[in-house]
DNA sequence: CGCCCTTTTGAGGCATTTCAAACATTGTGG
DNA sequence: CCACAATGTTTGAAATGCCTCAAAAGGGCG
């Protein structure tokens, strides 16, 4: 099993030589000397350390070039909501454009590697060539609302089997169009944030992980996990049962 | 108890007699003559027709001038959700900009006029001048963003109560902002329709209804709704009863 | 090696769903 | 205008999936 197909490449300074290029919203803007449009890298970050907060003043949107991340915010009442997983080539940032503080804060679930884009609405003497670049921050947010919507469906309509299944095919897709393996990756986050995220019980994460690779659908060790079945994965997403080992696949 | 405090005033083509055009994406733009930036009032439709349909191919952006819509999709393995209500001013249709199509359907729920945005990314000749309603635009899909997040946390966390609660409090809000009451106003849509947006069987809300009633925190005649006790409300929708949650991060 | 965090496993409780049926309301055609 | 059908709403009782509680095992790291 070749390292560099499980992992994410760590990202270079290039552009053209990373793997996330195809997907990456930043990708074509870095060579721009426009300062409107100019993309920095900064300084790597480690591990759980946060990218901006909730309340923080917007002042760039962000594109994760290597590692992973988690979003999240705190409600008024105290609770805490995972709205998001990161990989390489996402935009972070987009909900503070509603009134210019972020609404969500951003942690690295790894160490990470960042993208800054200076972001303001208020610039009326805006550039027209950065035209392009507001027409992919808009498509990336319009995707993002559909993630949204799908979380919703899976959260209000999904059983727990359903909804972990869907975690799995969702990754192993992002992985998949990020030039990784679809089929053998390993989680950035711990199995509470799985919980966090699909609204369930760190115990009945725990369960999910036992009772499919029981079910001999996916090899679990800690966080690497392996689909050996995409189409029972497929089947139990769309709220069918777990196939018992009892009865003759199909 | 005159009708219109408690029903939305009938837009007319005049912005400026708009009781919404304070929270209307769509005002200040009615008078330009930019062919860009041209709002048009199309004919009102009726109850339960759709302003368009998941998978039509996006060719504008649309704002709500008078009654009231739901937005919602088909996932593939037949679920629907429901994933928003919308009042006047609302912008819809902003996520068929991921890919060129509504992602989503968006039917009224009553009589509807409309306002319609001519909207394409690919316009490379695009005006600066129309950089204002990109930002507006922008903003808007910002905001929108952050219900999902809201919508998502009550999905996930929040007691059936907590839900209902959030529901009512939600449009008790949006009608104040739209210079209407915060304490008595009518519900647009069916008990089916809040059963599916708050991921409750229709039961469930049916008995919210009788509870919140019982306990003398609303008055209900069918879609008649009247808040007596705004803290009450603010109570149960921050959990004052069950289902507390365990997984959280941070 | 020992502490702490993460993960796993088991058993019981309970909020909400499901099932079933009556009731009210709206719309429609005669 | 009324009878009828279709839709929407309410209420009760039983079923169940997930959470809660409890405790132990596994790994990482000083």
């Amino acid at each position: 099993m070749p390292a560099n197909i499980i992992d994410f490449p760590k990202s270079s300074g290039d552009c053209e030589l990373c793997p996330s290029a195809r997907i990456c919203i930043a990708h074509g803007y870095s060579g721009t000397t426009e300062p409107s449009q100019a993309l920095r890298c900064q300084t790597p970050l480690k591990r759980n350390q946060h990218i901006f907060r909730q309340g923080d003043h917007l002042e760039y949107l962000y594109v994760l070039r290597s590692g992973s991340a988690k979003s999240y915010f705190d409600s008024s009442d105290g609770l805490e909501q995972i709205v998001g997983f990161h990989y390489p080539g996402d935009l972070l940032g987009f909900d503070g454009v509603a009134d210019g503080a972020y609404r969500t804060s951003v942690m690295t679930l790894e160490t990470a590697a960042l993208c800054r884009i200076p972001f303001k609405l208020e610039d009326e003497g805006e550039s027209p060539r950065s035209t392009r670049l507001w027409a992919d921050v808009m498509r990336s947010a319009a995707h993002q609302i559909d993630a949204e919507h799908n979380h919703a469906l899976l959260l209000g309509q999904k059983s727990a089997a359903a909804r972990f299944a869907s975690f799995l095919l969702d990754l192993s897709a992002r992985f998949g169009a990020r030039g990784c393996s679809r089929s053998e990756f390993n989680l950035s986050m711990p199995r509470q944030d799985i919980a966090n995220y699909l609204s369930l019980a760190v115990e009945t994460v725990s369960r999910q992980f036992g009772e499919l690779q029981a079910a001999g659908v996916i090899e679990v060790d800690r966080r690497h996990v392996k689909i050996l079945s995409l189409d029972a994965l497929l089947n139990i997403a769309a709220d069918g049962a777990v196939a018992r080992p009892r009865a003759t696949s199909g």
